[in-house]
DNA sequence: GAGTTAAATAACCTACAAGTCATATAGTGT
DNA sequence: ACACTATATGACTTGTAGGTTATTTAACTC
């Protein structure tokens, strides 16, 4: 068993939860409030918990106003996970254009997956 | 709790012990007991699991030859994560020469901080 | 065919992530 | 001071990831 734990942002982006409220945020920073009531299908605390793991792994700042916590984007804490990525980008098939191609053929491959079953 | 499992490539990527097989096999393939023999902390099942999460997930392809299981990476796997991390590219506070030095920043950072405890 | 080698699978254990409800903390307004 | 609002934290529960040992599967060697 692993008992060293180092909450990375690898383990943070693990969680799809996580990834919503940073594709949410990417749209403009938001109180932890507004944050909670777009997912109706958790508690307050639920997402408070996430918004603390994106806190601690760097992926978020946080600004006091008032009594509300205003939750802003640093992308810059996903850095590591980038460096990490671009590593094997030499290894794609081609260049960029390549990989939007396969990205493309990839959705549309899922589609027809999609139609057959 | 979720119970909707879907193992994908950001679940994949999380465990540090498949982050360094992916690794491993960037620098070429590698029979399933090559790259447990890199692992001397786990046991050969240990290992084989994590291949199999690999295999799952389409990060790694295998080829049989005789007993062995030849492992090779399939980088067009980390394509969604790419995808990913790359809308928040954007955000970036400037170019691809700005995320290095800020890369440079934070390993000279953690280095002194590393001193100071 | 018996023994050996390579890898996967089964059965099991334990720590912890992710969720809940209840409560605490802290700022606002009257 | 008191009620209200916003968010975080504590205590607790449960499913499962990640590890183990033992066993199975399958191919090769003699």
């Amino acid at each position: 068993m692993r008992m060293i734990v180092t909450k990375n942002v690898f383990f943070a982006i693990s969680d799809p939860t996580r990834r919503a409220v940073l594709d949410l945020l990417a749209g403009g920073s938001r109180t932890a409030g507004a944050i909670a009531a777009r997912f109706p299908r958790l508690t307050q605390p639920g997402i408070s918990k996430h918004l603390k793991v994106l806190r601690d792994t760097e992926l978020v700042d946080v600004t006091v106003r008032a009594q509300e916590r205003i939750y802003t984007i640093k992308p810059q804490g996903l850095a590591e996970l980038y460096e990490w990525v671009a590593k094997y980008q030499a290894m794609w098939p081609d260049t960029l254009e390549a990989l939007e191609r396969y990205l493309d053929a990839r959705a549309s491959g899922e589609k027809a997956r999609r139609k057959k079953r």
